[in-house]
DNA sequence: ACAAACTCGGATAAATTTATCCGATATAGA
DNA sequence: TCTATATCGGATAAATTTATCCGAGTTTGT
């Protein structure tokens, strides 16, 4: 469904937004330890992510990364997904095409495009607080 | 959404149905060119869509590929996807944990089900049969 | 029996995604 | 100012997906 750099891409910034919560600076390798994932493909992810203004990084010693308060019921799972993998998944042609529309569907077309417009739905109104609430009231699980 | 293989495999398997139900066995060639995929990685697929009984195949002079017309309402997007690109797509976790469930659900665990479910019950209920018809009357279309 | 028209399947190659390495640069603290 | 600790960013490598090539085998029609 998405990307890996996309999925840690998302987990990181969940990983991030709860220790902003709690005013804390995460270091790169902090997350890929927690997440599990190759440190320095990870650093590449967080890197877009502090570009697209997701996340904040500082240089230096004591730096690392950070979510600004304002961002943690801002940023939801489509800035992330956009950010890292593109609009195609929930935006393109199921098969591929890119003139495909209303006008000029495909075969999926519209069993397709609800599921698409259901999916971007679920990603606009899903914020990082939300699944950051979720974790610390172990409702559901970052770490395996 | 889907990889490329798999949109050329349904693709074809659509523009095999259709002469299907016009009795007539199509080659390689022609699908490359009806569907404008490159030729030998679509011999591939249909192979493999071949093997698992979705298509047959027919060597020699006058061979080429055609299906059972048993097949037309029997099989579903779901067997090509599945074919293809496994079942990971409506099954896997959006964050890609092999271990996630509702009893240890990853962050997005339940937002991602319901749009998995509503995946899969397309996949399986959208024959080849009902997206033949579709381009038969007009409705969609598979050439550009 | 032979030639023409096909698919099969193994070996490669190109393109993309995922992953690693490392020097450059910035910051905090002694 | 110096050192330790970080991220940045460019170069490269490994893995996977996509795509190509071609000899082998099969079938039809002559």
């Amino acid at each position: 469904m998405f990307s890996k750099a996309c999925e840690y891409g998302i987990k990181a910034t969940v990983h991030i937004c709860i220790r902003s919560q709690q005013h804390e600076r995460v270091s790169l390798k902090n997350i890929a330890e927690k997440i599990d994932s190759p440190i320095a493909f990870t650093a590449k992810i967080l890197q877009s992510l502090a570009k697209n203004d997701i996340i904040n990084s500082s240089k230096g010693a004591k730096g690392g990364y950070e979510m600004s308060e304002d961002n943690f019921n801002k940023i939801t799972l489509l800035d992330i997904v956009k950010a890292i993998d593109g609009d195609n998944i929930y935006n393109g042609c199921g098969l591929g095409y890119k003139n495909c529309n209303a006008k000029k569907p495909c075969p999926m077309h519209f069993q397709f495009k609800s599921i698409r417009d259901d999916l971007k739905k679920m990603l606009e109104t899903t914020t990082l607080q939300e699944l950051a609430d979720d974790i610390n009231e172990g409702t559901s699980f970052l770490v395996r």
